[in-house]
DNA sequence: CCTCCTATGTCAGGACTTTGACATCACTCA
DNA sequence: TGAGTGATGTCAAAGTCCTGACATAGGAGG
């Protein structure tokens, strides 16, 4: 066989996913923990800027985890003093979650670490590349989740 | 700022990619559980259909799992009678697995409907594009798994 | 008004994965 | 030959996450 064929797992979409995923995440793992984080509390902290006031339930969906899973993730960034949740439901069961101000620096710097990785990551092609990727896997996402009948991404 | 802005996560590479492994994930979850298989086992399937006499470790190491890890999931084959390992290390430790007739079918079958899931998802953008991101996520991959010195892809 | 239904938060249990450690085997080098 | 190094398989313990289940709160429909 000639070069670059190599008809092995290599050429399948799904294994190249999650090394490019397992390799993001490794690097993010080890970046993060210098600054007390988890990747998990990073992503919830990210999910908060971007929408304050979610609610448990809404940010498992949007972190791709259980409600449980991010209910200790909560509880653990409400311990640390990053995000706070009021006492009380105002309306229903849900209890929106905001960010502190600690939380807020916090993002900031975890931030500016995980961009520079990523930045590493999508430096390894043409930016054009990088542009149509990002849609590409928005696509592909897409495609595979339509069992989700009811996603907040309304606008 | 005009449409389609959005600054949110939706914007960011990691986002996105950790979007697409997760919907991926759980196709290939629900796909194969009905055919007697997890994810773990059936990417160790593939990996010893395409290399056959992989070691734990090697097969670890491939599917981005630790070696822990992939021993339970080559025990849990190997009582199935999926594959087989040498009751002796015929050099070193490393036992190498094979893949039973049985295996080689179970794969033919899980296989088939893993591709189904990844088409469904390159179906949503043109072929060019697919091709192009699975070198791009070949490439991102590697921009941040220098760390490993030792890979067998050596061909 | 009452009932059904959905959604949320929470608790208990189990499954899976990882971290840490240890013994074994082959190779290298003095 | 013999110590040192690296890799492998395995065991034990901890951590993490998920599955299942329950009680509560709000809205839809009779």
């Amino acid at each position: 066989m000639h070069a670059g064929q190599e008809a092995g797992l290599s050429r399948r979409v799904g294994y190249e996913l999650k090394r490019a995923q397992a390799a993001l995440r490794a690097a993010m793992d080890t970046a993060l923990r210098g600054h007390g984080l988890t990747v998990a509390q990073y992503v919830c902290l990210e999910l908060l800027d971007q929408s304050p006031g979610l609610s448990n339930a809404e940010l498992a969906r949007g972190a791709f985890v259980t409600r449980q899973s991010m209910n200790v993730v909560l509880r653990g960034l409400a311990s640390s003093g990053l995000v706070t949740r009021p006492p009380q439901a105002p309306h229903g069961r849900a209890l929106p979650a905001r960010l502190t101000a600690a939380g807020q620096q916090r993002l900031a710097v975890a931030r500016a670490a995980v961009i520079a990785i990523e930045q590493r990551m999508t430096g390894a092609l043409p930016p054009q590349r990088a542009a149509r990727l990002l849609v590409d896997l928005g696509r592909m996402a897409q495609a595979l989740e339509p069992p989700q009948h009811n996603r907040r991404d309304s606008a």
